[in-house]
DNA sequence: TGTACATCAGTGAACGCGCGTTCACTGATGTAC
DNA sequence: TGTACATCAGTGAACGCGCGTTCACTGATGTAC
């Protein structure tokens, strides 16, 4: 009975695998199963189609990702500086599990309208936890909820872009340079959202 | 004499509209020639593959990222605002060439290796000409070389990901919230750069 | 531990289809007179 | 303006290939005794 496992895992990462260059929808059913090494009439004991495989990809990779998401909000209390920690922990999971990061990266733009969707669905519900997270933050308490909203959406986005860089990295020194990029980057980011509102009422008052 | 370039701008928009579900690998030949209208091996008579084609497509799709860079960097000294005026004239010419921008946005990730490097190379370019552009602006004598090519990086990508947004925008009132928040995050960013040096040197001051 | 059996993962032949590409062709377009 | 001609964009038959999917099958795996 683990024989039929090993075999499914075989067929996702072959998938997986195989859709790194290019995208998904170019991969084919032959070609995923001579990777796996079985003939192809043997897969449909897996999956009903390659679509049926794609969404299973989905899943699999949003489990990493909200792995991830979940480390960098469990780590801040215990590690010295938040976005340190949070720019180390993303770059441990986009290393771990490379080929999901990937996968969703690619998916996210190249994808069929379902999945595109799904994962722009949870990109937001991301967005969505970091702004009630940043709410508790002391020195925020200026912000509207529309500010909360669009800073979030700001972090998520460069931490989206600092993901494509580190998938792109050519080597562990470019690595490491993007690192140090994305740390500066966010605290930049920090800085001017936090002299946002007050800065912005200095400067040229509006609203009531 | 005529009539070839006509075919050929067919072919050219075709591909573009075929390739705008999933990516542009997976566009056949005769896909194309069916959505022109003429017998797939017509098609030979203007490109010698689909790469090719591909390759044309990258060509004139840079044509128009770049025009969009000229008119945002010549039209800075007449509009009022530099971010309200850049944020509009990025709309305007995602909208115009929204098919070219499309096409960059799925190619950049999705893209056969060479186009997406192409694709990489030409925004490394538009980020260091905004780092020029930068280094002439007023209050940033206190950045280092490095500052100006991780602040250019970090507008470059808040850019990107504005398009990208405006291109999946669902309604014009959707598209207008999009303008808004990336004028905000623009304005967020700049405070947040422009107050970066002294700020850091302020609280912990480090290097010589 | 050894044997008899049920399950079902993997096999292999076969199908019709769309693919890229070849080739000799045809007839519309645009030019010379 | 009207005709004769050259060019070459577009045609259509044909090819071998990889595709997804069907079906009856086989034999390895794991279980009951």
């Amino acid at each position: 009975m683990e024989r039929k496992e090993r075999t499914r895992r075989a067929i996702l990462d072959a998938a997986l695998s195989l859709g790194e260059e290019s995208s998904l929808g170019a991969v084919s059913l032959r070609q995923v199963a001579k990777e796996v090494g079985i003939v192809p009439t043997a897969f449909y004991r897996h999956f009903d189609s390659i679509e049926a495989l794609g969404m299973a990809l989905v899943d699999e990779s949003f489990v990493s990702l909200r792995a991830m998401l979940r480390d960098v909000r469990q780590a801040d209390p215990t590690y010295g500086d938040i976005v340190d920690g949070s720019v180390a922990i993303l770059a441990q999971h986009v290393h771990d599990q490379r080929a999901h990061f990937l996968f969703i990266a690619r998916e996210r733009v190249a994808g069929p309208t379902l999945v595109r969707e799904r994962i722009r669905h949870e990109i937001e519900l991301a967005e969505r936890e970091l702004a009630t997270d940043l709410a508790l933050m002391p020195g925020v308490e200026v912000w509207t909820a529309e500010d909360l909203q669009i800073v979030s959406n700001l972090i998520v986005n460069a931490m989206v872009s600092t993901a494509e860089a580190i998938l792109n990295a050519r080597s562990p020194d470019a690595e490491a340079e993007i690192q140090h990029r994305s740390r500066t980057q966010l605290r930049m980011l920090l800085v001017g959202a936090l002299n946002w509102r007050s800065d912005k009422a200095g400067r040229s008052p509006e609203g009531s």
